[in-house]
DNA sequence: ACTACAATTAAACAAATGTTTTATACATGT
DNA sequence: ACATGTATAAAACATTTGTTTAATTGTAGT
């Protein structure tokens, strides 16, 4: 057996390879689409031979594949994270360290970034892939946040009154995530400007609808 | 001159194909994106001529740009019907018109629900077009929400408290418009199954939102 | 009848793209 | 030293893509 050498010795050459193919597609992919981004740019980037891709992963799709898989692991990583931040807490802080762990993590320059331009691309044009993270990631959180928010609205977490409320949360992330185009940049980012109060403003914003929410008769 | 005589002979035939073009190319786009959509699928589901594209528009790019002109005309009019709707009402139903306009607007079948995909689309990969779309249809909306929730909150309408509760009430629009993948239909398909509660939910939960944040000090 | 012009069609073209093939370099095991 | 198998490299291949060209049709004006 000698997997112990091998691994080794590919780790400075064959492995580098394929890492730098997922990192740079990834980047690529999420960026602009995975039908606007050519093999040949992918093996240019990351400094290899047009074969590479089709070598390490059989074809472009096999590469896309690899790299959602890597995704999803990322995202399980989040969901644990906000929810740890939140233990013992009061519901209302769970939402606020939710949307803080949450909002920071996609705007931020990490290697988490691309991780949510694809999947928001994934929405558009679900492929075979999207079927597992949707089932793994979000709605593990959606739960989680719904037992938040049920305890906070004083009404069970599948109460349809509970579920609107948070996908009127998640909303407001995925917006807040979303870089906007220049032209508007001046009028939005005077919002997105100072991260913190944006995420304050969220969690706020968020609680008092569902206060108001609670208020009201089901429908 | 035989302007007036010619154009009604076209009327059945050439315009027809123009429009046709138009009309096909349009939902291809919002479907799948620019890229995504050959110049043969779009000719053929014309029952056109593969030169046509190029014959009319001049090429491709061409064809996109006439769509999102006249995609601009009817978010024009979105806007319009949307603050007609809130006419001489109180703040908080104004914000409720719109939601209810732009929500139904959005999700109908009718012509307007691929433009809104498209620009979902344009969000993410900006093209120069967007830049118009931005100043003359979103700002405006924008400036008119930012008045409503201004008189509610008791705020200059450019209050940066007021601007972002805008952006709330946007980013829950804007996913509830979202058409989701089957997997989470029927998690996410209870929200949304009610068109109608929804969107009592999203201005109610907003203006609860509004009211929870207008008591805060500024930040 | 003849001309002029717009619209359509079929065929072909040049460029780009994903993939395959063939050969070479290199490290490892015997 | 030799054989083995993996990783890389260069070139070529088959398709697809947007676009162009040239020929054809039909309609209006004189």
């Amino acid at each position: 057996m000698s997997f112990a050498i091998r691994e080794k010795a590919d780790a400075g050459a064959s492995a580098a390879t394929k890492d730098r193919l997922i990192n740079a597609a990834a980047v690529l992919f999420a960026e602009r689409g995975f039908e606007n981004v050519t093999v040949r740019e992918i093996c240019s980037t990351s400094h290899a031979n047009v074969a590479a891709v089709n070598y390490h992963f059989g074809d472009k799709a096999g590469l896309y594949r690899a790299i959602v898989m890597h995704a999803i692991q990322v995202m399980l990583e989040t969901n644990e994270l906000s929810q740890q931040a939140g233990a013992g807490r009061s519901p209302e802080d769970q939402i606020r360290e939710f949307v803080n762990v949450f909002v920071r993590r996609l705007t931020s320059d990490g290697p988490s970034n691309w991780i949510h331009k694809l999947m928001a691309r994934e929405m558009d044009h679900p492929t075979e892939a999207l079927d597992l993270v949707m089932n793994q990631v979000v709605r593990p959180r959606l739960d989680y946040l719904s037992s938040a928010a049920g305890a906070i609205m004083g009404l069970p977490p599948d109460d349809p009154r509970v579920r609107r409320s948070v996908a009127s949360l998640q909303g407001q992330c995925l917006l807040a995530v979303r870089k906007v185009p220049s032209p508007l940049a001046k009028t939005w980012g005077g919002v997105a400007q100072d991260l913190a109060a944006l995420i304050t403003h969220i969690a706020d914003f968020s609680i008092g609808g569902m206060r108001a929410i609670a208020k009201q008769p089901a429908t």
